[in-house]
DNA sequence: ACATTAATTTATAATTATTATTAATATAAA
DNA sequence: TTTATATTAATAATAATTATAAATTAATGT
């Protein structure tokens, strides 16, 4: 943890920003809900748990700060509110997404499953992929046994 | 063209839906313009044109309606606004895109390069995909070139 | 240490995209 | 034709996000 914010602490220093104390609280909100999917709102209302006197407009602005360093990802399933992930160290794409259409659940991949197809679009298409974002929608593994039961 | 009016008439009717003249002035819009990933605010703006009378609240309406069967897909560029594009005929996936970060022009690729990727999805997490969605961010042919050209 | 400048934040207003409501209109069914 | 149903326009409401302005904090130079 503190390991992690130390370098995210140095990120932000060689790009001439500073880690204000609302940063780390955001930061370490994200830290410890890493797997969330957390919106905007969500992680303000973690995040004023502890440092009550923060503003929802900074969060956004930390937010769209640590997206733009790449430090978090910002995500969108669609339902009209922008998501956050941070980013695993050190990785260098955004993770996939296996939403399940029957109960909206949200399982990450972290693999790189599209290496391959990464090659296929610079050669064929001339386009040089610099990331990527890739959802499957579909039937996680519990909601499909919940089918069978029923239908049984 | 009017084969394709024809066969979104079919496919509404097949659900107990109307092809009204607001839908199909809305459809024939989004078939002008296939490749245009259009707002829902752009695609009010050019059916207005025709049919000055529409409200924008139908056309939202429309847009949600043919997402729902399928007939269009809604997406999602992180830009704020979500964009519609028509499926192709027969199509049985979001086709993919290429954004490039430079211009933020954005090409389709209607291939589809995930058959292997989705194979692995099924198999190693238990998931059964019913669709995906896959945009690469980085940077086009002309940007390549320009800057090439920027530099010499 | 003190004054000055710049960066950041809070609080709030404004904006923008989208959805809900309601009365009117068009369509289909009896 | 009458009645019921679906759809629409017009508008209000909502929700997410961004902009603004005054206040605070931090950094810099003297």
């Amino acid at each position: 943890m503190e390991h992690r914010i130390e370098q995210i602490k140095k990120q932000l220093h060689a790009q001439n920003y500073k880690l204000t104390p609302q940063r780390e609280a955001t930061v370490r909100v994200l830290l410890e809900r890493e797997e969330d999917h957390l919106s905007a709102e969500d992680v303000y209302l973690l995040v004023k748990e502890k440092s009550p006197e923060i503003g929802l407009a900074t969060v956004y602005r930390t937010l769209e700060l640590l997206s733009e360093l790449k430090i978090v990802d910002k995500i969108n399933f669609g339902d009209g509110v922008s998501r956050y992930d941070l980013r695993k160290e050190g990785a260098k794409h955004f993770h996939h997404h296996l939403v399940c259409i029957e109960c909206g659940s949200v399982e990450e991949i972290v693999n790189d499953l599209l290496e391959d197809v990464e090659k296929i679009v610079e050669k064929d298409f001339g386009f040089e992929v610099k990331d990527h974002r890739l959802t499957f929608h579909g039937i996680c593994r519990q909601c499909q046994g919940a089918v069978v039961k029923a239908t049984q």
